[in-house]
DNA sequence: TACCCTTGACCGTACGTGCGGTCAGTAACT
DNA sequence: AGTTACTGACCGCACGTACGGTCAAGGGTA
């Protein structure tokens, strides 16, 4: 019954991860897909209707596998690290579905048809912040803002899909060590000498002159 | 002499910005400006090359920021430091033309005209790359693949403009200083105990069934 | 000073085309 | 008979860009 729809879906989904959604357009999908540019229109009836269960489609899986993880963990630690992995093998084994979103995340911002996606969105980071904000609680990790560093550490692996390459000599699993070892003990070896910010500040808006 | 041409570009960057290359158009932007659609052509020839040129602006700045600040820094440690006040400010400071630039990135990977920046963006990342791999080799910071922790921790940063409000309730400062401690040091309070890598994939590699 | 000539910023319109979406109709299934 | 799947011709328009011009400024020449 899945049929043609999903199999559009799929198509679309390919092609706004190599073409982006603007230059998406339903002829070169429909001859792709062998079909009439009709049918895509009979199944969803808009481009707009197709981005839209894209996104949502996008959201509903990270959210499942979120929840799932959280499932088969218990330390604050091991759910930020296990976080991460899955991340970072979505992007690795999910790489279009990865992509087109992540490509047209400004749609989820702006376009009020997407606030389902946007909800499950804001969910999924109220989830991750919970967890920063448990291990701060019970001294696991530093004190500081949690939905900041939920958004700051997350952010490195949403932006992954820039510089990766599926076929590259970097395995996926060594990538997620290397991220969770970054996020986990920062890049200072032993003990960090504090660093003195108000001085750094001074400095960086003396050089750019601001 | 210069004339409307910076006032054209800048006004593009700002139209990219918000509305996207795309739907960015010469109708809109000639009347913002209260000038003809020709004029446009005039001075740019053709929408490529005003992105092109937001493009090569853009990773002129930026490089030219990085190596001012590499000037007047020594330590590893206060140049990654500086590096990610100089990218939080710029997000803060030039949100139009950051958001421009990031979210057009893609032309940046398959445009061959956009050669020049692209070769500006190499010379970035070997930049902070080599910052990084400095640290290794005297011992500030822990070993890895410089390269990609140089990836790794900038990405945040250039992720920013998906969640950075300017007129939010925390000051650029005090975000970058968050940034820089996170990266710095990492989540982690105290001594980590050493994450196991090999059980945390399998586990995450379980839960989702991959 | 008066003349002409060149230059280049700028304008307005017209054109081609790419594309999203409509619609009338056929075929197959239930 | 009713419903669902699919087709393909067609429409309308948005938008990049080509093109034929206008106009003001500057400079050389007589």
């Amino acid at each position: 019954m899945a049929g043609r729809r999903d199999e559009i879906l799929d198509a679309f989904v390919r092609s706004v991860a190599r073409r982006g959604y603007e230059r998406t357009n339903f002829a070169d999908l429909a001859s792709e897909l062998g079909m009439s540019k009709g049918t895509i229109v009979h199944h969803f009836g808009t481009k707009d209707q197709l981005l839209r269960e894209l996104q949502e489609r996008y959201m509903r899986q990270r959210l499942e596998e979120a929840k799932r993880i959280l499932a088969v963990t218990q330390s604050a630690a091991d759910r930020v690290a296990a976080l991460i992995y899955a991340g970072v093998f979505y992007q690795a084994y999910h790489r279009d579905e990865a992509v087109a979103f992540q490509r047209e995340i400004v749609h989820l911002r702006d376009s009020p048809a997407l606030e389902d996606a946007r909800k499950m969105r804001r969910e999924y980071s109220e989830l991750v912040t919970a967890v920063v904000r448990d291990g701060m609680a019970d001294g696991t990790f530093r004190p500081g803002d949690a939905a900041l560093m939920a958004l700051m550490f997350y952010g490195s692996v949403q932006w992954m899909w820039t510089w990766y390459e599926p076929d590259g000599r970097v395995a996926p699993e060594a990538l997620a060590a290397q991220q969770v070892d970054l996020v986990m003990g920062g890049l200072m070896a032993g003990s960090a000498a504090p660093l003195d910010h108000p001085r750094l500040a001074k400095l960086v808006h003396g050089a750019l002159g601001l």
